[in-house]
DNA sequence: GATCGAGTTCGATGACCGTCAAACTTCGTC
DNA sequence: GACGAAGTTTGACGGTCATCGAACTCGATC
């Protein structure tokens, strides 16, 4: 990489996690504040989505907490995207670890609550 | 408590609590006891089994306690068989209710620590 | 460089959870 | 009826977790 630190203006990869095992992805699943994130990076595509829209009615650094508790799992990384700090949904690679956990468990969160 | 009372020699069914959310249910599946539990529950065939065989290496009262979370969550249900209390797996109302979730947690449960 | 906005980290706090021993219940057996 | 085995319930304890405000860091902008 170089020596000078990331341009502004191009994304920053920081370090991932491994997929952790299914207890720990169970538990960072199994809060519905964490859900919620996971859904809305899953509708986004699958692409870096800003901090900002993944929750509501918590404060930042809850909010920041679970991301880190999510990142741990290995079921999201963080990048900077234009000075945004950014969750991206690692969807290929947890569906390699725990092959239909992550889908399975999306579907029936729409279930419970579709997207509006 | 029923003054006829169930007859000694056949099953007896206890009430049972609908599969509850996905919050619910990720909760008590990420526990690793009560995840064991559940694998032990589904190797059984789905038929009733005696709750000395479900655990190993804590107490009956906490044994207990998780058999009652796996309850209250909808994952399985006690019977009394012959005399002996046993849990069932409730493999079709879980299916029914978040399909393919508790498929993928077993075959991810596994695949990391197969059965020996 | 000063300022602002966006996230993260740090302590602290309150609630919840897993654990156990002990007491209790309910069978089956002697 | 007395005893023992198998589960459940109760009460207590310790640890972990979700939450917040405040302080801090890092870019971008003026």
């Amino acid at each position: 990489m170089s020596s000078t630190g990331p341009a502004t203006t191009e994304a920053t990869a920081y370090p991932t996690h491994p997929v952790a095992d299914v207890h720990q992805v169970l538990s960072a699943l199994a809060d519905p504040i964490r859900l919620e994130i996971v859904r809305r990076l899953s509708r986004a595509g699958g692409g870096p989505t800003p901090c900002a829209a993944l929750y509501d009615g918590v404060s930042k650094s809850t909010a920041s907490h679970h991301f880190k508790t999510l990142r741990e799992a290995g079921l999201t990384e963080r990048s900077v995207e234009t000075g945004q700090s950014c969750q991206r949904l690692r969807v290929t690679e947890v569906e390699q670890a725990l092959p239909g956990v992550l889908a399975a468990v999306l579907r029936a969160a729409d279930d419970l609550t579709p997207p509006q």
